[in-house]
DNA sequence: AAGTGGTCTAGACCACTAT
DNA sequence: TAGTGGTCTAGACCACTTT
């Protein structure tokens, strides 16, 4: 135990703590499966109290770098698939960055729900529905295809409001709006249809995604229901488990 | 402030604050945007101490409902897409439970590596690698179809205890092996091809996922990349954000 | 200057696990 | 029974934001 915790750096005690940790792990002083010291064993070896060293052994757990079982000790993990999150990251930008995201809408206009619409909405088939068919574009050039159906209540503000806006993209961007509660996504595999391969400029047949969602107000009732269909360059969903450098 | 913290519950302090606060906001008492009251006014109304409190804004912070600002307050996040995760718990059986997960090796051969396995093991194009093909069953039935390069380096014994499991079963699961330091994975769409079709049991040219790992051992090195190929009924990529019920 | 979250202490008691 | 992590207290000082 060579490093020490410099109080005076900028670097709050816990996040140095778990760095030395994490190279100690990395080092293979600890191996996978093995147990690290205690809690308590640590703070007296750094001049730490525990709930410091709790804090930092949390940020090495949050990392599934390690596990704490109670009343037994805190091992380090194998890498294991299980541990594997995926986020949305590469297409935030579209919804966050409204200067360099246009939206050219395709169709919006009042229909009836088919069989699936009204499943998803808690409707009766052939309900009034309205549906909006749309192409984003980042810097110019086609991103994502939208189809989207939204609940046609008018006694709703937020109907309104949806539609003004555009699309979700007020709901999606995660500021003003408000007024969903909950959202259920899905993501699926797919195949480029022939409007959509013009569209985004694909193949048609080849792969693509598609994030499905569905909103809720803050009654409990499903608002709006679509997807997105993006090539696999655009919708990237990678991640990385185990002991990289400096993460 | 009708409810109160029991503290002769089984339930810690912290998850009943936790609770209370969670349905103040999906009650609207602390709408989308709007700031919730600070750590010590909350410890005193209730009774607890600041880090019980904070205990419980950490739950609801992890949860994505809520976000800190040093020197401001914290606020009520709005649904948006940016704060979704995606896991592979769908396929988590199939990794773990060995009983009910039969693997059949349809190809395990010496082979020569090729530009695209060259670049992902560090390998020269046409150094020897491993080729394995293998179709994995669960229940009996085909679930997912593998195909692998591993790094042909018999002066490591990794290499044999790969071979020996079978495929990155240990690896995957998350025991015994600790063979791997880190490892990167990326999910793909992609549509079968006719073997995969006829094995899986499924339409030449349907979308499917194709999860693509590469895996290093604790030298940094890349010794195995792969790719699973599963049918979107297979590997299922769902999640809720914001306020559901008991979450 | 006042209020907020961020970090930290030096203890305490409890629930759980292993021996 | 001893050791571990899980929870909790009642403060403290700091960095940051707002007024």
């Amino acid at each position: 135990m060579s490093e020490r915790i410099d109080k005076d750096r900028f670097e709050p005690a816990y996040a140095q703590l778990a760095a030395i940790l994490r190279r100690q792990i990395a080092g293979g002083i600890y191996p996978p499966g093995g147990k690290i010291p205690s809690e308590s064993s640590i703070g007296k070896e750094y001049g730490l109290s525990v709930m410091t060293v709790r804090q930092a052994i949390g940020v090495l757990t949050q990392q599934g770098l390690v596990e704490r079982v109670q009343g037994c000790g805190t091992f380090v993990k194998s890498v294991s698939l299980t541990g594997s999150r995926f986020g949305l990251e590469s297409i935030e930008d579209i919804f966050q960055d409204p200067g360099r995201t246009r939206v050219k809408v395709l169709r919006m206009s009042p229909g009836r729900a088919d069989a699936k619409t009204a499943e998803k909405l808690e409707l009766a088939e052939g309900a009034r529905v309205i549906l909006i068919r749309r192409l984003l574009l980042r810097e110019n050039l086609p991103a994502m295809c939208h189809e989207g159906r939204i609940r046609c209540d008018f006694t709703r503000p937020l109907v309104e409001a949806e539609l003004e806006v555009g699309p979700l993209s007020d709901l999606f961007r995660g500021n003003g709006g408000g007024v969903a509660k909950k959202c259920a996504l899905t993501i699926l595999p797919t195949v480029f249809d022939s409007e959509q391969a013009r569209l985004l400029n694909q193949p048609e047949g080849g792969p693509a995604f598609r994030l499905e969602y569905l909103v809720y107000d803050f009654d409990d009732i499903p608002f709006g229901w679509g997807w997105f269909t993006a090539a696999p360059e655009t919708l990237v969903l990678k991640t990385k488990l185990g002991l990289w450098d400096e993460s």
